[in-house]
RNA sequence: GCUCCCUUCGUCUAGCGGUCAGGACGCUGGCCUCUCACGCCGGUAACAGGGGUUCGAAUCCCCUAGGGAGCGCCA
């Protein structure tokens, strides 16, 4: 028997985190096993489904690089198979019309409730001849005792009891099908073999394994992932900033990053923390799904994202970070080579949008000195190391403005005036990047180039003597 | 209210009857060093509480507390 997953979001808004992990682990278990993963729309609620989340969840998936083997299927594709299975069940008694009155529910809601029992339909219409031609919905007639046991490969051995669960909607007086309809069905059709979700569905597991007893069907093997949290231990939501897939995206992340602070969240293979996707493929293994809860942290996902940007190849990072410059106004083709930025910024951001934030001085002129740097590093003292190094370096051809003879000037100068080398480098830093920090300093002048870095030594002689006249 | 699920450092987790309760992130001390990072070395910090079972429990059982989910003509 060939595994097959599915994963089966409801269009009403894009893919975030919680639905983003629940993808990939049923992504690696049918990777994994050698079978298919296939994605399928549950958009039976007309009035929520829209086609931009269709879209939305799929960018999402096509970004994370969750590739589905089948689909998308569109469960309104399929109404009238639903009406068929309903009309079988119908026929076999194994459902029934029922036309109750939603005053009549909503008593019985009451009364319940006050009789602090659990509210649940009480299968008034079973034995009742409705009137098929008025309107009605169709509840399906489940068994009344014994128990239903989920023995699912997360959480174990779960029952439930037949008396706990009541009369559940198969169709809807309108004549589309529910959830719990729909699901069983096309998991059935679909030969889902492990069913892997959220645990919010565990109780509505016991339900679907009835149905699909009733339909003569044998049940698939479930595996109820735990919740995902906000930072704060409360439920994911738009409060905790980004808990779309493709926000992570814009906000500078890289794919192989979400993906591995993703799969860490829940599962574990030992002491590792890093896996590639391969290794997730290879080492993924349901049993090792943990049982709670767990609560999203952006500071680990931080430490990975870095770690990616620094392990990866700086030519795809250049690739991705080339829009994230664009942002900030700049051009990349307009000056170094970025994938030379990137392998000298790399270690320095955790995002993109960072990278691209400091690395903008290799394109263009900063604004304004930041403060403290330029109080600390642009003083009288510095003036002459900076007059010295201007005119050492403008004897340079520009063939030479290379990392290695850069590097040789700067400490040529500090010698010359017997001083330490960061009292030569760091006001040049603070000249030409306008901060005090920066890779090594003979790089940054290599990607900031002659022409700029001239024009910046000015600048800060011109800013020293500002201040000191300023000052007298 | 009822049913079901969950509970190890702040966070993610290892542990599956005998460990000084391990790792990672974060925080923090130091090293490296032209700055900032990176890297390396060290530190901080946890078995929710109470009963059992056992020679021995983070590990098994029960209770309590806390958290979560479901109880829809939503999925």
């Amino acid at each position: 028997m060939t595994v097959r997953t599915r994963f089966a979001p409801s269009p009403t808004g894009y893919l975030h985190v919680g639905g983003a992990r629940t993808a990939l682990f049923c992504f690696l278990f049918a990777r994994k096993h050698g079978g298919q993963f296939v994605l399928r729309i549950e958009d039976t609620d007309l009035e929520r489904s829209t086609t931009e989340s269709v879209n939305a969840i799929m960018e999402g998936m096509t970004w994370l690089g969750l590739d589905y083997d089948e689909g998308p299927f569109f469960q309104t594709q399929r109404f009238e198979r639903y009406q068929a299975v309903i009309d079988e069940l119908l026929d076999k008694g194994l459902a029934y019309r029922c036309n109750c009155s939603k005053e009549r529910l909503d008593r019985l809601r009451d009364t319940q409730m006050a009789a602090k029992v659990k509210p649940r339909y009480d299968g008034h219409c079973r034995a009742r001849a409705v009137d098929p031609n008025a309107p009605h919905v169709i509840r399906f007639s489940n068994p009344v005792d014994g128990v239903v046991v989920v023995d699912d490969m997360i959480r174990g051995r779960v029952a439930f009891a037949n008396a706990e669960l009541d009369d559940l909607i198969l169709r809807r007086s309108d004549g589309s099908p529910t959830y719990n309809l729909s699901v069983v069905v096309d998991d059935a059709d679909m030969g889902i073999t492990h069913v892997i979700r959220g645990d919010d569905h565990l109780n509505n597991t016991p339900r679907q394994i009835n149905i699909l007893k009733a339909l003569g069907q044998t049940p698939p093997r479930y595996a109820h992932v735990p919740m995902i949290l906000g930072a704060d231990g409360a439920r994911l939501s738009k409060r905790h900033g980004a808990v779309s897939v493709v926000a992570y995206r814009d906000l500078g992340y890289l794919p192989e990053a979400l993906l591995n602070y993703l799969v860490r969240l829940g599962w574990s293979h030992g002491d590792q923390e890093v896996f590639s996707l391969e290794e997730m493929i290879e080492l993924f293994d349901l049993e090792a799904v943990n049982k709670a809860a767990s609560s999203f942290n952006t500071d680990k996902l931080d430490w990975l994202n870095q770690h990616y940007i620094q392990h990866s190849d700086p030519l795809r990072i250049a690739r991705l970070l080339s829009p994230h410059m664009g942002h900030l106004g700049i051009d990349p083709t307009e000056g170094p080579d970025l994938a030379e930025v990137v392998s000298a910024q790399a270690a320095r951001a955790k995002t993109l949008t960072e990278l691209a934030a400091i690395s903008a001085f290799c394109y263009e002129d900063f604004a304004e000195y930041d403060a403290d740097s330029a109080k600390k590093h642009l003083r009288p003292v510095a003036r002459e190391p900076l007059a010295r190094l201007r005119a050492e370096l403008d004897m340079l051809a520009l063939q030479d403005w290379q990392q290695e003879t850069l590097h040789h000037v700067v400490e040529r100068v500090a010698s010359d005036l017997g001083l330490n080398l960061g009292k030569v480098a760091q006001p040049l830093r603070v000249a030409i990047v306008g901060r005090a920090a920066s890779p090594g300093i003979d790089i940054t002048l290599q990607l900031v180039g002659k022409p700029a870095t001239m024009r910046r030594i000015d600048r800060a002689l011109a800013f020293i003597d500002a201040r000191a006249a300023a000052v007298n």
